[in-house]
DNA sequence: GAGTGCATCTCGCTC
DNA sequence: GAGCGAGGTGCACTC
């Protein structure tokens, strides 16, 4: 990892620097005394303060306060930046078209300046979403009850797509609304679409809400429309779970 | 603003500075070759590759790769963090309570290490929320059209609360649905349930979305229900707006 | 490019 | 602390 890092650059330096590093494609990181505007999907200024400044390869462009996980200013990927100098004062531009965005930054001071050439071909491995749950329940549909046969996936209807649709033993349609964490009322709305959609041709008509908890009013919800609940924890497997594991105890 | 920077830290070294921005509430910034495990909520692995590092003062922990505005590999605020070095190899540990969440960090290689106690009491202002359209329709109400009169906002109801609630000059009861952005079929749907929540007790119901524009989706949807579309934009005024103005141009 | 829905969403609000 | 809804949501996916 090629990189560069200066300490209380001059306007000048941190000018030079910055653009080297947009120019090389690199990560560029700034802590700086610091005001923005931005203007677009929304519009908002920042008053003076210290905040870390992140530029990325593919255009990302983030302001960090010293709180909050979300970035208190940004552009997405595929933003354009630009520095300049004006009267011995940095500004950072970040421009995006389509929808069209601008974000000014004005540099009053900055501490540090630095960019980091980064290699990085790994891709992040995650599990335990509401796909999961849909895969292993294809494959186990026992796991909803004995007898259970699930028929289609991403069943396509006028309120949108069911999970799950199949049908219990009793040859009953059975439509499952899956969600990966604990299911709130709008879940057994959006179950209760579904199932009132069928009830037009079919009478016997079950809806099962497949989730890893329920809150109390989506619960008393279930139970007023004759509902049920189904308590399925998203799967957690990762499919080389033992190359990473190597790597850190290796 | 006071900050520490080091180049290719021995692992002594960066868990020395570490150590250092955790106990001093600083932002810490690191440019490493990492691997990183999560479990939690979802659980993920990351195999080796260089990344940017940031630990806020409030416990947020992110990896950035060198694309996407999202870390790839985060713990929210109020995480704790720590550092801990084994066999020469610098691991740091991100855990969450309520849901319990763990993130492990593996630095195979620290090219760059920092922290910077950083001072910030600016809040950001925004502007060109949906609460923003509301505050001006209830103002101005004739924006909508002549003669209409607001009577609620909030206004509760078993399908979730109406933006605004009022009576067109006719007398009719007249539901508004507000979004700031282009609207889509959802918020269609979510007016008709208000329209037809009314439709029990009166038979003359309005209702119009208020958006700054529309999907054809969405518009067939409205003209099947016989309900209505008004175009209106979020105002975009920022109270201070001369502050900033002179903050950037002085 | 537009539209739809999930997310370790985050965040602020209310109860 | 739990639940609910908005967001400059971001992001992947489909059409």
């Amino acid at each position: 990892m090629k990189f560069i890092s200066k300490n209380n650059p001059t306007p000048q330096e941190t000018c030079e620097i910055i653009n080297e590093g947009l120019r090389k494609k690199a990560m560029i990181t700034l802590y700086s005394c610091c005001c923005a505007k931005y203007n677009g999907r929304a519009k908002s200024q920042l008053g003076l303060g210290e905040r870390m400044i992140l530029i990325k390869p593919d255009g990302s462009f983030m302001i960090h306060q010293n709180h909050k996980l979300d970035p208190v200013n940004w552009q997405p990927p595929k933003s354009h930046s630009k520095v300049k100098i004006k009267d011995d004062i940095v500004f950072l531009e970040s421009v995006r078209r389509s929808p069209e965005e601008h974000l000014l930054v004005k540099l009053n001071t900055t501490y540090l300046v630095s960019y980091c050439l980064v290699r990085d071909s790994e891709d992040l491995e995650v599990t335990g979403h509401e796909k999961d749950m849909g895969k292993m329940l294809w494959k186990h549909p026992n796991m909803i009850e004995n007898g259970f046969r699930p028929t289609n996936m991403e069943y396509a209807t006028e309120s949108g797509f069911i999970d799950i649709l199949g049908k219990d033993k009793n040859g009953f349609l059975t439509i499952l609304e899956l969600k990966s964490r604990k299911a709130g009322v709008s879940a057994v709305k959006q179950l209760l679409r579904y199932v009132n959609d069928f009830k037009e041709d079919k009478s016997h008509v079950r809806g099962i809400l497949v989730a890893p908890g329920v809150t109390d009013d989506a619960q008393e919800m279930l139970d007023k429309y004759e509902l049920e609940f189904k308590m399925v924890k998203p799967p957690k497997e990762l499919k080389i779970d033992k190359k990473v594991t190597l790597d850190f105890f290796l």
